[in-house]
RNA sequence: CGGGGAGUGGCGCAGUGGUAGCGCACCAGCUUUGGGAGCUGGCGGUCGGGGGUUCAAAUCCCCCCUCCCCGACCA
């Protein structure tokens, strides 16, 4: 491609409501322009990329013995009601309707749509398994959209749904489909782990998150750097601390007077102590009865552990609300000693030290000594703290790490809740019939475009990987002075011809501009060579060559370097 | 949804009552040519929209729209 006929303008400025590097850069190199908010154009550079990203997906996914088809973006929502999704989404759905007022929506995933399609195609054990995926636009009017492509209303998605006779099949397209996302998310040069994970909204069991590490990740991950264990942040455990043995010769249960301390902090410094030497009381509700989750002071209660705790019981942590109705409850000086207290969950660690200091169910007072088994009764032991920094791997003992990351991709276990809901049955070799056994697979396509930008750029631009770049090289073609310039141009032009016979994708800036404009453009833009051509090289029979990532340069003789170009872009 | 900030040419910005300007980009000419060149001359804006105050509004007041940021409860 010609740059003096390609649609692009580089801007030197970024436009100010951009908030991540990922949308600066795109929309500075030409790639994207916003439309709205969560809106993007995505220019023909772009296009490219979003093309390579795709066609590396799509052939992942056949691979794996997926088949691609292509559902509607317009869903009626008859089947969202059907599911009972189209409460549970809410607002987070556009909806329109037509002339006669039927409702639909944009769709923000299409479980409901291929079930419904399997559905009508497909009834005997002899079908199964499928797997069928498309790569299409999804919708969702985000309470706040941002991050650029990150956290878009429109997004290219991927999205694949298995169906299976049974479990044991599931399973197996599950890991078909989770060995595919890690050569997906390989090839397209990101830094990544599958992490254990909440289902959501969508149900189902087993799942796994695939977060590409980046700063400006929306969600934390705790990951093991010593093995292989990584988790939501959520769902992570850590390795719990060994419990110590009471000698019995604690001193008794003594208040302390706290004016004015609701809070660990101050408490702790009140009194010299720790954090970690006291005790936090967070008082719930579960199924009616007051309980209250023990964790040291230094820690914050997991709410999703705390809900494993309590095996299925309808709970939430006290409000405003909660206090208000619970007077005999002192925010803020809560002990595990109160009477009305029925049941108690406490993190391991509360049994790895033989006493604490907590609240003394008293306004502005404390208590020292206060020990587990003698001043209070733990109803159950169980996990409850959230995992930071440093903790332990459950599997390893190594230190665990907290980061942010970008959710690439997720792949769930769904098992039979949408097939029962919308009648997806097939017949058994004994003719007996069956819920059809789902997974569900996606890939945020254009968000793994703003991801890899996001890990591969630096001060002047953007680097790509060579299997998502735009193009493989770009050709800068230095105007030089008289004889000088028509020389210059004459092998450019020339290199430009026999590189693309040669099935290179070239980028050629043929532009009559400065030499600092093309190389600033051709760093912005990100090729992964840059290839120039110049009077002072061109005397010597040389062209000089830039790999983008790195910023090695080095020169080519005139004469391989097509050579050159197509044997790179074997390996 | 609540709180805060902001909408002025394609992008970045200035302009606190007197009829709109700067840089980049764009167009023309001349010069320049290995890291975002110089000079000269141009094109381009109903100042987010509507209403109001005023002799006069980008500027003051009201309503609306859009965009950005922050915000859950750790006791």
């Amino acid at each position: 491609m010609r740059m003096s006929r390609l649609f692009l303008r580089t801007l030197r400025d970024a436009p100010g409501d951009a908030d991540v590097e990922s949308q600066r850069l795109l929309v500075r190199a030409g790639y994207i322009r916003k439309v709205a908010a969560g809106v993007y154009s995505w220019l023909p550079l772009g296009q490219r990329v979003l093309r390579k990203v795709e066609q590396i997906v799509r052939d992942e996914m056949d691979d794996a013995g997926a088949q691609e088809l292509s559902l509607p973006i317009i869903q009626p929502l008859e089947l969202w009601e059907q599911s009972g999704r189209d409460a549970l989404y809410g607002p987070l759905m556009f909806r329109l309707h037509d002339r006669k007022e039927t409702g639909f929506c944009l769709a923000p995933t299409a479980e409901e749509v291929i079930t419904a399609t399997v559905r009508g195609e497909y009834s005997s054990y002899r079908d199964l398994p499928v797997n069928l995926y498309q790569i299409q636009w999804k919708y969702r009017d985000e309470l706040r959209p941002r991050f650029g492509l990150l956290r878009g209303r429109e997004f290219l998605m991927k999205d694949a749904y298995s169906f299976d006779a049974d479990v044991e099949g599931l399973r197996e397209s599950y890991r078909l489909m989770y060995d595919a996302y890690h050569r997906v998310f390989d090839r397209c040069g990101l830094t990544f782990r599958p992490v254990q994970a909440q289902s959501g909204e969508i149900g189902g069991d087993v799942n796994h998150e695939f977060m590409a590490v980046a700063a400006v990740g929306e969600d934390d991950f705790v990951w093991c750097r010593s093995c292989n264990y990584a988790a939501n942040v959520e769902a992570a455990r850590r390795r719990d601390p060994d419990p110590v043995a009471t000698n019995g010769d604690e001193a008794a249960l003594e208040p302390v007077h706290t004016p004015d301390m609701p809070g660990i902090a101050a408490v702790a410094q009140h009194l010299g102590l720790g954090e970690d030497e006291l005790l936090k009381c967070m008082a719930f509700e579960a199924d009616g009865r007051l309980g209250l989750a023990l964790v040291p002071g230094d820690r914050e209660v997991n709410e999703y552990a705390l809900g494993t705790a309590l095996a299925g019981s309808k709970f939430a942590l006290l409000d405003e609300d909660g206090f208000a109705r619970r007077s005999s409850l002192p925010k803020g000086y809560i002990g595990p000693h109160h009477p009305d207290v029925e049941l108690i969950v406490a993190d391991p660690s509360i049994l790895a030290r033989t006493e604490w200091v907590t609240g003394a169910n008293t306004t502005d007072h404390h208590a020292l000594h206060a020990v587990p088994g003698r001043d209070f009764t733990i109803t159950t032991v169980a996990p409850l703290t959230a995992v930071v920094t440093g903790d332990a791997c459950p599997n390893c003992g190594s230190e665990l790490s907290v980061d942010r990351g970008i959710e690439v991709g997720h792949v769930f276990q769904l098992g039979t809740k949408y097939a029962e809901l919308l009648g997806a049955v097939y017949t058994d070799e004994h003719g007996a019939q069956h819920p059809m056994v789902m997974g569900c697979y996606g890939i945020g396509v254009s968000r793994v475009v703003a991801a890899i930008v996001e890990e591969h750029h630096d001060g002047h631009g953007i680097a790509w990987p060579a299997s998502v770049a735009p193009y493989a090289v770009h050709l800068v073609a230095l105007a030089g002075k008289g004889d000088a310039a028509a020389a210059v141009r004459d092998a450019a032009d020339h290199l430009y011809a026999a590189l693309r016979s040669a099935g290179v994708d070239v980028l050629y800036d043929d532009r009559d501009s400065s030499p600092g404009v093309k190389f600033a453009d051709a760093d912005l833009l990100g090729m992964p060579v840059q290839l120039t051509v110049g009077a002072k090289g061109l005397a010597r029979g040389v062209v000089e060559r830039k790999i983008r990532a790195s910023g090695v340069r080095d020169e080519l003789a005139v004469d391989v370097v097509v050579d050159q170009m197509v044997a790179s872009a074997m390996t």
